[in-house]
DNA sequence: CTGAGCACCTGAGGGC
DNA sequence: TGCCCTCAGGTGCTCA
């Protein structure tokens, strides 16, 4: 479900409500996640202070005290979100986290291809879910300089790479969409024939539509809801991604949707080169 | 090694 | 109402 702008959200809803607390009791009630949930998390992360929330790629990491970090990912369907205690339990509602001062978060993932586990805070980037990750987009290390060497040296469809995590992390089929329409490039243009200026101009409009989002809370298209159950407001910006026959925007062409790596991409044909 | 295809899982929505 | 199909904000394995 979400890409980067809706974790970048949650985890700026979260740090206000979270940090300098203590969970003072979790509970599990499915742990077969795509990544199993460690039996022992219930104890190692209870009753240590939560010190930072952050985000790395579409990961939610908080760090405690007691030098272990709560890794979390959303996949396709999950949600964390507070609610009352009292609130019945969704039966894909699998962990409970009670706060000290009691607060009551739910993670729920109908699909179950989300994941929570720990690693150590101190070597939590040489950790096997991190430490094969890319480039973060937001960062100045991703300059159109960076994306045009990375293009030269693969051979691919353009959206393909933006949404390899292995080069850039945190675009998924939304922003991947959207960026290419913003830089008149359609999501099929083989890599290498990516000019320069080409990758400078989609370097400043992945950045821009990212940008733009988390500060509208992110893209509600489906159900993604923050962890205050809101949802966000960038979908009424969306130029291509879900428009499949309607008109584009700027020119009027149908947008056009095809299939490419099993998954939807939406372009405008006539904006798009 | 690289890149494409598919599996993982559940639910919503449309056509009949 | 039900059945069967397609589709869904992600990732990682397998195969050529």
């Amino acid at each position: 479900m979400p890409e980067l702008p809706e974790i970048e959200t949650i985890c700026r809803k979260l740090t206000p409500q979270l940090r300098n607390k203590k969970f003072s009791n979790i509970t599990v009630y499915r742990s077969d996640l795509r990544v199993p949930i460690p039996q022992d998390l219930t104890i190692t992360a209870t009753k240590s202070q939560i010190q930072k929330i952050h985000r790395r790629s579409k990961y939610l990491l908080m760090d405690l005290a007691n030098g272990l970090s709560l890794i979390f990912h959303l996949g396709m369907s999950g949600r964390l979100f507070f609610t009352d205690k009292k609130t019945p339990r969704n039966k894909h509602d699998h962990v409970y986290f009670d706060t000290e001062d009691g607060l009551h978060l739910r993670l729920r993932d109908p699909r179950r291809f989300g994941l929570l586990t720990t690693g150590a805070t101190a070597q939590l980037f040489d950790h096997k879910l991190f430490k094969n990750l890319g480039c973060e987009p937001l960062s100045s290390e991703f300059n159109g300089r960076f994306l045009h060497t990375l293009c030269q040296k693969t051979q691919t469809a353009i959206k393909s790479l933006l949404m390899n995590a292995k080069y850039i992390v945190g675009i998924g089929n939304i922003y991947a969409s959207e960026a290419l329409f913003l830089s008149n490039l359609k999501p099929s243009r083989i890599t290498q024939k990516i000019t320069a200026e080409d990758a400078a101009n989609l370097c400043d409009n992945i950045k821009s539509v990212l940008n733009r989002s988390i500060a509208r809370g992110g893209t509600t298209f489906r159900d993604y809801v923050d962890s205050d159950g809101k949802p966000g407001l960038h979908q009424l910006e969306l130029f291509v991604y879900g428009r499949g026959n309607q008109p584009c925007k700027k020119c009027h062409t149908p947008i056009k949707r095809v299939t490419q790596n099993n998954r939807s991409s939406f372009f405008c044909p006539q904006c798009q080169r």
